[in-house]
DNA sequence: CACTTAGGATTACAAATGTAATCGAAAGAT
DNA sequence: ATCTTTCGATTACATTTGTAATCCTAAGTG
């Protein structure tokens, strides 16, 4: 699939987050943060529809789009292209990064405990 | 600074491994890998210098390039622009997809350790 | 010295991207 | 039944990006 641009993924971000939604509903959430104009917005869903992140129903005169990818795997993808262009890819660099920044909340640390946690069970060694 | 592209980020993280090169040691190096034409390099080379990414003393009559950013800084801001841009700012979901699909390594999960024992004795609560 | 070559500088050009404006049809409003 | 507004579709247009090719000049080669 074609890659999605930044400006066509915070669109996506907004469906993931809550779908089907109208188009207009999507302008709602996005004109604010974003200061987007309306067709600016309307064309970021067209070419979404067209690289077939997203698709529609017909609902009466207006559509309601949807995502059409899951959003653990476009997540999942980018990380590890991400991970592997800027890191070489290794992840602990990365964080390590927020740990010096103070980056790293609470519940992150708790989460990624609780997954070395899980990794060593699994991995037993 | 303007915005450094992927075909861009290839040259500089050449230069981060070794500098200061000339543009034909980095084609040398780069050629190879992903399969570049010389122009295409050279004309890399022209735009990161152009964005203030790199800089080149003269050296008879070619360059020596190194990098003008440094490579912990350009990874915190990128690592932070990306993680808030696909998980909301929280890096633990991406260390967990990670996790899910067993792209971490011992060293990964020994590093992660670490840190979080350092950030708990800091934030000894 | 004439000729080829190796470097950087400049130019090229299609596709992707950001950011809209315009078009055409259908639905509401008067 | 017109007029206006609202949708999606189509078109626009400057930048950025990928990917080179061409140009110009200084250096080696014969």
């Amino acid at each position: 699939m074609k890659e999605i641009s930044n400006a066509e993924l915070s669109v996506l971000n907004i469906l993931w987050q809550n779908s089907p939604m109208s188009a207009s509903e999507v302008v709602a959430q996005l004109a604010q943060s974003n200061d987007w104009h309306e067709k600016t917005i309307k064309t970021l869903l067209n070419r979404l529809v067209k690289k077939q992140a997203i698709g529609f129903e017909k609902q009466g005169r207006s559509y309601l789009y949807r995502p059409l990818i899951d959003q653990s795997d476009y997540q999942l993808k980018e990380s590890e292209s991400f991970i592997e262009r800027l890191f070489s890819g290794r992840v602990a660099p990365l964080v390590a990064g927020f740990a010096r920044e103070n980056k790293l909340s609470a519940k992150d640390i708790e989460e990624l405990q609780q997954l070395i946690d899980t990794w060593q069970e699994e991995n037993h060694s």
